[in-house]
RNA sequence: GCCGGCGUGGCGGAAUUGGCAGACGCCCGGGACUUAAAAUCCCGUGGGAAGUGAUUCCCGUACCGGUUCGACCCCGGUCGCCGGCACCA
């Protein structure tokens, strides 16, 4: 054994050994319980980041935990490989993005192979092989079959930077999530998938994520945004239909002073036509259309809108109410109209209050301080109905049962519910992704490719002009096709799809990587799904997330899968950063793995990105602490160096003989027990370190003395074992130097002795008012009375209490005893 | 605006069920080893006050208040920082 800790040299020769070995290979084993560990695979940009480094050593120290811990674990990677930066790396550079994704991913592989990460790497996939995207288009075609994908024409959202479409969970504050460009619309024919169809079952199911965090699923069921309330009927007065509107609120119907209309509204044309009124409603229906989201809601209460002419009837009284449009009012929600309660909503009330209109408050408040026949703001609190017929006097709340009840009873209308989400858009007027394998023919309409035809390859022969057409169109052959129905020519569809598709469902592909004969197998993926630890980023809390839920409903539904959820626990994990702000090249504070590696090792940068914080925090980046981490592990290889230069290999046991020995004995098994409970149960990774360090710190002061050989061996075995999820390289190696012929990784977790650990005596505390006056060593688990006993009658406690009042005498075995005095 | 989360030494962070606040690490200081330095090992390290000294006392978990024998932890309010959503009827 060498004296120094020579990690390069170390982590060479063991990543070489569990690459030859195929180490982390792991078949589906009915008689093992399965377990299935994934990290959210990255996007092939061309190096790892920390934010990588720290996402991979979370999941390997669960990973190779639950391997020591009997499971036969799933532990996959692969990478989520089509894109924009290959394609804009194409437009700058001249180069394919075929082949600057593979050189990505071939550098990547070489990192995390050097991060030493126990990945099965017979499994790996990348999203832009035909391997993979031909079971993309599959899937596409069965979602296509079961009626959840349609195109359809819409006004959408519109990167002009990224020159494609982009989902609605892509926009970020009216920007672009990529380039952060504002966002435009534009009207186009696209193909979407009808997400809205689940938007029940992903809210409900919400409940049963035990193990995901609740931010993440406060921010799905926020997304989601479920409305319930009423769809009402007003009349529209000279008009053949009548207006449907959605409320939460049908209290407030008595309070109706007007109507707004969307102005994307389907009838606006039509009730305006020839009216003196046309003119003006279609300018300002010209006007909105060319604002993006972000100049529409720019001048949140300035509202502006104009008055159309007509009337609507108040189902309720008979009111006749004038009908604006407004572009305060979405096309997309609800039923695109409003009627329009100045008195209790705050957007009717700006605009009532613009355009002079009647403000009619229909609920009292019981607060004296405001007058609601004189409104500063819409009352939108509770209170009892005024103003309101039969309904005056009752509390709104139940107003609302009742109205809507009335609703029904007249056929007027009736309870109803809204969601915020929106169909998911999936087309995307760029090169570097899935070619959707859908077939325009003249005759038959769309039709999909057959099956045996799949994958439709992705053209080589393309331009990339950057111009917003879809590349595929500059291919000669590509839109050539056969209607797969009819067999008379036809045309193939010329966008791809969003990315965001391939990485919905590549978890089933790893249960099943190099099947070339279906997607997954439906046995194979029931016996490793679901993912057990899913690990990531808290930026896909609603993306990513979301769509791989609805992705698992879907298949679910086609019969491809056992199970509608995808991952059963999920952990959010923090940023790195350093000093305070987020690593980014502009800010100069990047630090880049590889150099830690070279000048450390992998096991430190592991260690350190483990240590320093807990999981789902931030992680503050400190050169300082990875010295500190790269100081530990020399002293536990220096521990294990020492001792075996003295003593040589032998035989371990847990034997005592004096004191000391059991003082380390009770360490050793306190400490193993900690950092089982610290990875199994809470992933508090920095408390298990700081937890191995102590019992290092003990076994260095320990080794002063006398040492009990075999007792020693013991402790340093438990300490290679436990740490080894941690620091892999060198507890491998040490394992080997203490003469171990099998790899730690394949060894059991070392269990503790539960009788080692019940102490003779304990320390209580005496406390006088609460403040701790005085430690007593006390025989283990004495009852309550007696332990007040032996505190009263210890000689300074005596002392302490001379001439005071005893009030109240409270005892807490194996803890304290506090002492209320006067 | 609405919905979440967080606030503990010089720093990263501990305190797992309401029971010793500051584990572990970093930084800093002292000592041992060395011709010397590095490395290593050992000791000290929240703030303040008193004492030659072992030690003792007071203050202290953003701020104000409450519950309790006892509060970083529970409750009410205030301030600050961070994140998500945002004209969703």
């Amino acid at each position: 054994m060498k004296q120094k800790y020579d990690f390069s040299t170390i982590e060479a020769k063991w990543q070489k050994n569990w690459e030859e070995t195929d180490a982390f290979a792991v078949y589906e084993d009915e008689t093992k319980e399965k377990y299935y560990v994934l990290e959210m695979f990255p996007y092939p940009s061309g190096k790892l980041h920390m934010g990588h480094v720290r996402n991979y050593s979370i999941g390997d120290v669960v990973a190779r935990f639950k391997t020591m811990n009997g499971f036969n674990v799933l532990h996959p990677m692969g990478y989520d490989a089509f894109g924009l930066p290959a394609e804009n790396a194409a437009i700058k550079n001249k180069v394919e993005p075929a082949r600057w994704t593979d050189d990505n991913i071939e550098e990547m592989t070489r990192q995390l192979k050097q991060m030493g990460i126990s990945y099965d790497w017979n499994r790996t996939v990348a999203t832009c092989r035909p391997d993979y995207y031909k079971w993309m288009q599959w899937i596409f075609i069965q979602f296509y079959n079961k009626g959840l994908a349609y195109k359809k024409e819409n006004p959408v959202n519109w990167c002009p930077s990224c020159k494609t479409v982009l989902a609605n969970e892509q926009v970020i504050e009216g920007r672009c999530e990529r380039c952060d460009t504002e966002v435009g619309k534009k009207e186009l024919s696209q193909w979407y998938f009808r997400i809205t169809d689940y938007a029940e079952s992903l809210l409900e199911n919400l409940e049963t994520l035990d193990g995901w965090p609740d931010k993440v699923k406060i921010m799905q069921k926020n997304w989601i945004g479920k409305s319930e309330g009423a769809e009402v009927t007003f009349q529209i007065e000279d008009y053949d239909k009548g207006l449907d509107i959605f409320t939460t609120r049908p209290d407030t119907l008595f309070g109706v002073t007007y109507m707004v209309l969307a102005p994307e509204h389907p009838y606006l044309k039509d009730l305006v036509a020839g009216s003196p009124y046309e003119k003006e409603v279609l300018d300002y229906v010209e006007k909105v259309q060319h604002m993006s989201d972000i100049q529409r809601s720019a001048a949140t209460g300035e509202k502006t809108g104009v008055f159309t002419g007509r009337y609507c009837i108040n189902p309720v009284n008979d009111k006749r109410v004038p009908v604006y449009i407004s572009d305060y009012v979405l096309m997309g929600y609800g039923t695109g109209a409003i009627m329009a309660v100045p008195a209790h909503d705050q957007r009717d009330f700006d605009f009532a209050k613009t355009f002079d209109l009647e403000i009619i408050p229909v609920v009292d408040t019981k607060d004296p301080e405001i007058d609601v026949y004189d409104l500063k703001e819409a009352f939108a609190a509770e209170g009892n109905m005024i103003n309101s017929g039969i309904f005056d006097g009752m509390n709104n709340k139940e107003a609302i049962l009742q109205i809507t009840a009335h609703l029904q009873e007249k056929g007027i209308g009736k309870r109803d519910t809204n969601y915020k989400l929106r169909d998911w858009l999936i087309s995307r007027q760029r090169y570097w992704g899935t070619p959707i394998p859908m077939i325009y023919c003249k005759d038959c309409g769309w039709v999909p490719e057959k099956e045996e035809n799949l994958p439709v390859m992705l053209p080589t022969d393309v331009e990339f002009t950057g111009k917003g057409e879809s590349p595929l169109s500059t291919s000669k052959e590509f839109a050539d096709a056969v209607c797969p129905k009819c067999g008379k020519p036809a045309t193939r569809e010329m966008d791809t799809m969003d990315t965001f598709l391939d990485s919905s469902w590549y978890f089933l592909r790893f249960c099943d990587a190099r099947n070339d004969k279906e997607a997954f197998n439906y046995e194979k993926v029931k016996y490793w799904m679901n993912v057990d630890q899913y690990i990531g980023g808290v930026e896909h809390a609603i993306l990513h997330l979301m769509y791989s839920r609805f992705f698992q409903m879907a298949l679910y539904d086609c019969g491809l899968v056992s199970t509608r959820e995808p991952f059963r626990n999920l952990l959010t994990q923090g940023m790195v950063i350093k000093d305070g702000k987020k690593m980014s090249k502009s800010l100069g504070n990047v630090v880049s793995p590889s150099e830690i590696i070279e000048k450390y090792g992998a096991d430190t940068a592991r260690l350190f990105i483990l240590f320093a914080s807990p999981p789902e925090r931030e992680l503050d980046w400190s050169d300082a602490g990875v010295e500190g981490s790269f100081r530990f592990i020399n002293r536990v290889y220096r521990m294990v160096y020492e001792f075996t230069e003295k003593y040589g290999n032998g035989d371990a046991d847990h034997s005592t003989e004096n004191k000391r020995d059991k003082e380390l004995l009770y360490k050793m098994n306190a400490t193993v027990k900690k950092v089982t409970e610290d990875i199994d149960e809470r992933f508090n990774f920095n408390t298990a370190i700081s937890a191995v360090m102590e019992l290092v710190n003990e076994m260095y002061k320990y080794k002063e003395g006398p040492v009990n050989e075999k007792l020693f061996r013991g402790a340093i075995e438990a300490v290679i074992l436990i740490l080894s999820p941690f620091t892999p390289h060198v507890c491998e190696e040490l394992w080997r130097q203490i003469g171990k012929k099998t790899s730690v990784h394949k060894m059991k977790w070392p269990g503790y002795d539960e009788d080692a650990l019940k102490k003779d005596t304990v320390e209580i505390v005496v406390q006088l008012n609460g403040k701790v006056k005085k430690k007593l060593d006390v025989t283990n688990n004495i009852s309550k009375e007696e332990l007040e006993k032996t505190a009263m009658s210890d000689a300074d406690v005596m002392k302490m209490l001379e001439n005071r009042d005893i009030i109240k005498i409270i005892a807490v075995p194996n803890k304290l005893v506090n002492i209320v005095v006067r």
